[in-house]
DNA sequence: ACTGAAAAACCTCCGAC
DNA sequence: GTCGGAGGTTTTTCAGT
């Protein structure tokens, strides 16, 4: 043990920290840029990142897409309740297959998961849902977005 | 107007959806590798990501990172009903300062607001709820979730 | 674990088509 | 809109500390 001062690590020190905060905010920072943000050298950096990689505590790199632009401006939750309470829990391999589901969350509460769907219009949600209660058997309780002020910001590290 | 035969682009072609689709897969993907995906020179693809940049299409690159490292294992969703009927509505910039709040979405249905938000523990999530109730004079429900099984999938562009 | 240097790969700009 | 090439920059590896 060393710097376990009863912070909020979860066993990564500073740089590292410093490095995982850059990299939430800017995925394509360059390691030479990263160096001097971090205060390291470039090798130092990339050897640092690789590790944080293979540990998983990087979990991969991604663009964000501007869902109007690409089709898809309708985005919604979907609760899910299990109609059949004696049903083997497998919902999330259930549900997988279907591209329009991006995160699954299983939850504490009334409902047991948590869906966040993009579609392209009202017609397609009604089609997912369709899709959602044939493949997994359960009720589905649907909230709309109308607006995102804001989104995916970096979590404090 | 060109190829729009009714399908479900916003006025991006294919090559542009490819782009697209391999940064939302790998948001590091050099342009090299990228013109290779894409069947395009690298001068070609690099000015196309240039250009959705600035279109807006392409928001922005992020590294996703494992909360469970960084000492933040516990998400969860909020969802936000005002106290006050006749307030204004300015919820996001009263809350846009609590770093744990990761996104903020309007949403049609019983409740005005979905927040997701990342904290270290139940305490954590305690005294957040108490900052979100006093910012923006709004009672809350709270959703904690257990598991992920899936999150954050490129879309099907 | 970090440094510095060297080779390979990459990014960016430019002129031409 | 796309291409190929030139020059500067970045990545990646490696020996040394």
């Amino acid at each position: 043990m060393s710097d376990r001062t009863g912070g909020q690590s979860g066993d990564l020190e500073a740089t590292d920290r410093a490095i995982l905060r850059e990299l939430a905010q800017d995925g394509r920072c360059s390691f030479t840029d990263l160096g001097e943000r971090v205060g390291l050298s470039v090798s130092a950096v990339h050897q640092r990142v690789r590790r944080l990689e293979q540990r998983g505590a990087l979990r991969g790199y991604t663009a964000h897409i501007d869902g109007e632009q690409i089709g898809l401006p309708l985005t919604a939750f979907i609760s899910l309740t299990p109609t059949d309470p004696a049903a083997p829990d497998d919902y999330p391999q259930r549900l997988q297959h279907l591209p329009e589901i991006e995160s699954c969350y299983s939850v504490a509460g009334d409902e047991s998961y948590i869906l966040q769907v993009r579609v392209a219009s009202p017609l397609g949600l009604e089609e997912l849902l369709r899709q959602i209660r044939e493949a997994a058997k359960v009720s589905t309780r649907t909230t709309v977005v109308l607006s995102t002020p804001f989104e995916n910001r970096p979590p404090e590290i």
